[in-house]
DNA sequence: ATGAAAGCGCTAACAA
DNA sequence: TTGTTAGCGCTTTCAT
């Protein structure tokens, strides 16, 4: 492997030139970039990263912290990849299995191993998250407050609203089930409270069942058996993810009930696995979502201006409800 | 930020001594290694990752290489993220989207910037990115005879007999459609060769619908929109990937058309999507190929010995088919 | 068991 | 416009 040096005495000129002429930064006459470019090129010369990176204090990655996989991570990565591409950075992708791993990730962070922080999901709170905001940019598509965190997230409280309004005007004061992510994540909190209200103004209306699943693995499948014991079995489910929604209707099917006629099911999100369900859902958009997110990381690393693209979620309607 | 100086004169010692016993490496006395320690951690310090990556010339970094996000890519790389984390690496993970991109990569591999390369899908030849094993461990589940690479990849001639025996057994000699990867792959060379083999045998049956397509997106609608202007059409449709068929039975479905009534369908590679529809399909094993593919790259690695898990893949019947 | 010292390859402040 | 020089923080060889 040849070095800088290498380069600089083929040239016949000091390793700073040579420097700066790969890097088109600072003064370099034509004649020695020609000189030097053609030296580099004989010598096959490519500068070492690892020492570009030890100098610099940064790596041009980017972590994209992950607790466990679901298809929506998928999409976010491949799109939020495509965007970090395209300015020279790579992604580091983190499965967390506990607190201690993901506070591992944020020490490496403040050691520049990573140059910004992609939070899919967190362990820590981000109160805690937050205070490593110093040593770089992160964001999140959670909703969270903290100001050193940037967060693009969708408001679940009206989208929420729209859901329960059209299965009212479709099918009138019913009784509708609700499968929610855990209780303690604010887009649960936004639908409960979309809930409550609209058990308010509907009083004839039964919103009783809920059932709460932290994890998508396996959720649709519990969610069903769990509603094949009620005695008042609802006739509309709305579930917080397509894929969820997916393995709900599947296990339903299986267990002879047939969708929608005797169970109608609302998904969310509008992934691959409603659009083969033929499900009714919600559009989140998580391409842009993804995109808002990589764009904010690059401006503030690259200190450009940020503008996000406004994001309309909209109902999906399809055959399941 | 605490150097590794700092400890030496905290604790009265030389930054080799700090070096050793913070490494665990050669002599360090036990008084040592305790003012060490304590000094270290009353320092808050940690080392500097960059400057070791430098100094080693390794970052305990996988190269995670992809052409394009389908939904097998996440189990894969969830599960070899896995393995790595387990071994102290993490992975980096790559969508090419070029020839050039694909090089560039093996380039940085060449720079110690990555430990290893685990390849999804690859652009160059294989001849091409074999002269990159030198570098360091390369691996992939591509069928390829490299032996500087190691692929763990699954016959699909056997399997495919397999399947086109089910039909036979269950249906008789009927019309069989083919949906297929691109016509280069080797997998799609063995399934061709399973075809052609069933024809000779078979020569009531029809083999004659056979569309190609080398990515997975929309492949299913395309596939089931040519379908449908056949005059002919096959009575049974086997597809080269679950996400594909699932997209191919939605598209039929669309159109007015029931599976299995009108026509039957056949997946591959036993996915959620496949499992949510309902679909006969066949296990490849996925987790267990990316498991013995990353821990063929550990085992290199840290040269400890490997065994590969032997995989069966089974058919596993549902009732699309 | 410990320390001194060299050096990994590069960038950037400063001097010329 | 160019060169000199001083590190970045760590590991490792060699001498003690």
């Amino acid at each position: 492997m040849a070095t800088i040096f290498d380069v600089a005495k083929k040239a016949g000129v000091s390793k700073s030139t040579v420097s700066r002429a790969i890097n088109s930064n600072g003064y370099v006459s034509k004649e020695s970039k020609k000189k030097i470019l053609k030296a580099a090129s004989e010598l096959n010369y490519s500068p070492s990263i690892l020492a570009r990176q030890f100098r610099k204090q940064s790596t041009k990655k980017i972590g994209f912290v992950v607790k466990t996989y679901y298809p929506a991570v998928g999409e976010l990565l491949s799109c939020s990849a495509d965007v970090f591409k395209r300015h020279g950075y790579n992604v580091t992708v983190y499965f967390t299995k506990s607190k201690d791993e993901e506070t591992f990730i944020l020490e490496s962070f403040k050691l520049h191993t990573l140059d910004a922080l992609f939070f899919v999901a967190n362990r820590n709170d981000w109160s805690y998250i937050a205070q490593y905001a110093q040593y770089g940019p992160i964001v999140t598509w959670r909703r969270t407050d903290h100001r050193e965190i940037y967060s693009s997230y969708i408001d679940h409280y009206p989208l929420y609203q729209n859901i329960l309004q059209y299965v009212y005007d479709k099918y009138g004061e019913v009784n509708i089930g609700h499968v929610l992510n855990s209780p303690e994540k604010n887009n649960t909190k936004a639908r409960l409270r979309a809930i409550d209200e609209f058990q308010q103004s509907h009083p004839q209306a039964n919103n009783s069942w809920k059932v709460f699943f932290p994890e998508q693995g396996h959720a649709g499948r519990d969610a069903a058996m769990d509603l094949l014991h009620l005695a008042d079995r609802p006739d509309v489910v709305i579930v917080y993810s397509d894929y969820v929604a997916a393995e709900f209707i599947a296990t339903l099917r299986d267990q002879g009930m047939e969708v929608p006629k005797d169970i109608k099911v609302f998904g969310f999100d509008n992934s691959d696995f409603g659009k083969f369900m033929n499900m009714s859902t919600v559009d989140t958009q998580l391409a842009m979502q993804s995109k808002n997110l990589s764009n904010r990381i690059i401006s503030t690393l690259e200190k450009t201006e940020f503008e996000a693209l406004t994001i309309e979620p909209q109902l999906v309607i399809r055959k399941s409800c």
